[in-house]
DNA sequence: GCATGCTATCGAAACGTTTCGAGTCGAATC
DNA sequence: GATTCGACTCGAAACGTTTCGATAGCATGC
């Protein structure tokens, strides 16, 4: 029943208790071949009396060539990523398919600045894919790596490495999208909060070299361009410092806001439904109601139950992405060689936009 | 440089190339044992010609032992798990420490009621330690198939099996030393609001068979008894159906503060800072000001950037707790037996409590 | 009474490392 | 010149499975 000594009891312990062959003994616990009822009796009995809890996972990846985990890259410290609500939604949905497999998903943090360092934590790990769900623009250095060790790769449009097979929306198309519905209802002054255009990125003023059209797959980028599609070139659009972020919503809506009011904007279009939250805050606290005196859409469609509005935002559907994320991964374990997709963004009108006064 | 076929090379092409053995090339990657330096640059020459990435981590993790990765169990969907900040932390701090091992952490999900199913999942995995932080009160199945493994347990005070190494909090004393601080302001009609005593428990008043004061080490219910030792056995307490949640919090807080003024408290003391945070959402709802018309506490010490108060908490430093639990496993790992600890949790007050008018 | 087919079982060969003990060789020591 | 010592290298034996091909037993069909 216990452990004798230290050594955890093997295949062969159980086999030769049971008298039969090992290799019997394996077609037991796998349940492929023809196994005698007698035996297969026989031989968890031996099993449970020795306290034989399976085959030990190791051996029989190493046999597999399969880890059952896949590794799931988180760019920045973990208490940033998971600040994500939509980042969440998407692991979620990952989570779901992946369970069923079964395979686990093994967090890979991956600090600011420090390069190589990533290569270094991959380099022992054993993993049949990689997802990056967690990640900013930029090159990452895992990608050669994992490129070179031939595990498949996954994404949610960035990177943008064409050795990854990527569930992506069109960033373009859906800042077009919610763009035009805050001009159909009138709004002319309207400034755009974007995530950061590239990793190192400071947090003000977007700089025109950082906008580069053919980065339009990147969400900051793409979306950026979406929303200069509709209300021109230099429509103002300042950056956060930090992703999609409460704080960094905050910051920007004050510097957009606070002015004199004939400079002031009617409409902000925020890159995400959090940044959203952030400058609705910063609108409230400058004395102004949202929606009837400034208007304000996020991006995602995730849910903020501490925050009194509904924000209008172009649904994603972050479950949903994770959910096909998954299905890619298990076809592709399976021996398929999927091809990326594009998944549709829908806009919901919620209760943070209206005509300008 | 690439791959030809679709077999990756192996220490013994590597070996064969550089015109070593195949323990000299392990040598050279292992960085253990002497090698001339010429020997050992002819190997690299040999890997980086081969494009060998180092050795396979499954084989290697065969030979020690070894799987470089633990496994954090998640109660329920991933997406509600992460949403709270203190788990968060917790989990944040622990990835600081293992980041340097290096060691992955394996999330495994365990949606509720499958009771077994997490046992199915876990059985294949390798795993060298597992983590229990984001666990609610009550057994979990997985418990007894780690142990029979021989897989060390760690946890931040659930489960409470004698087998799994804690990081823990006096929870009792917590919860006396925030009732004291309510108290010595002023306010005597004073309600809780706690998490779930039970899996099982239903959403609403706490019934007394629910609270075990020999289950003191669960947060639910220590908490709670500390609250009941300040302002007695008979003081009002309702649970959330759902852990430490923002829409329980606000539930709750309704059910409490939308009463005819004299029955009503005039300070909850909640079980978590999101619940805080839920409840002060209730109170406002009602046209009451916090902290004017209403004190609220939490409890963890958590960031809420979103809200706009500081709440008054006890400070569990999350990130910290993580920080010690990533040290226990290590330790734990390098074959010592290291005992549970307890953790201070620290009085800290903020812009959420003043005295009754 | 012999080929045929099926079921149940087994031995041996992987899977790709790491580690242990042993061996080689040249330099230093007596 | 024999001995001792390091530095370096190597072969072989694990680590615990899974899988392949072979074999044995036994009934079926002619």
């Amino acid at each position: 029943m216990v452990a004798r000594g230290q050594a955890r009891p093997t295949l062969r312990d159980v086999a030769v208790r049971a008298g039969v062959s090992v290799s019997t003994a394996s077609l037991v616990f796998s349940g492929k071949g023809p196994v005698a009822e007698a035996t297969g009796e026989r031989v968890r009995a031996a099993a449970a009396a020795l306290g034989f809890t399976g085959p030990n996972p190791l051996a029989s990846s190493l046999r597999h060539g399969r880890s059952g985990a896949i590794g799931v890259l988180v760019e920045g410290r973990l208490r940033m990523a998971f600040r994500d609500p939509f980042a969440i939604a998407v692991l979620d949905g990952l989570a779901e398919v992946l369970e069923a497999v079964p395979t686990g998903m093994l967090l890979i943090g991956q600090p600011r600045g420090s390069d190589d360092s990533v290569v270094l934590q991959l380099a022992p790990l054993a993993l049949d894919a990689v997802v990056f769900s967690l990640c900013g623009p930029g090159d990452n250095p895992a990608v050669e790596h994992l490129a070179a060790r031939g595990i498949p790769m996954f994404s949610t449009g960035v990177p943008g490495d064409r050795r990854i097979t990527q569930v992506r929306v069109d960033e373009r198309a859906a800042g077009v999208a919610i763009a035009e519905h805050v001009r159909s209802l009138g709004h002319q002054r309207v400034a755009h909060v974007a995530m950061p255009m590239l990793p190192t990125s400071a947090a003000g003023p977007v700089p025109d070299a950082e906008v580069q059209p053919a980065e339009a797959n990147v969400p900051s980028v793409g979306r950026l361009l979406g929303f200069r599609d509709v209300f021109g070139p230099d429509a103002p659009a300042v950056q956060t410092g930090d992703g999609s972020s409460f704080e960094g919503g905050t910051i920007a809506g004050r510097a957009l806001l606070d002015v004199p009011e004939p400079e002031r904007p009617t409409a902000i279009v925020a890159q995400s439904d959090v940044i959203a939250a952030g400058v609705i805050l910063a609108a409230e606290e400058l004395g102004l109601r949202v929606p009837e005196d400034i208007s304000v859409t996020g991006f995602d469609g995730v849910d903020l139950p501490w925050l009194p509005h509904r924000v209008t935002t172009m649904d994603q559907q972050g479950r949903e992405k994770g959910r096909i994320l998954g299905t890619l991964v298990r076809r592709r374990l399976d021996g398929e060689r999927p091809r990326s997709v594009t998944q549709p963004a829908l806009l919901r009108v919620g209760t943070t936009t209206a005509p300008p006064r």
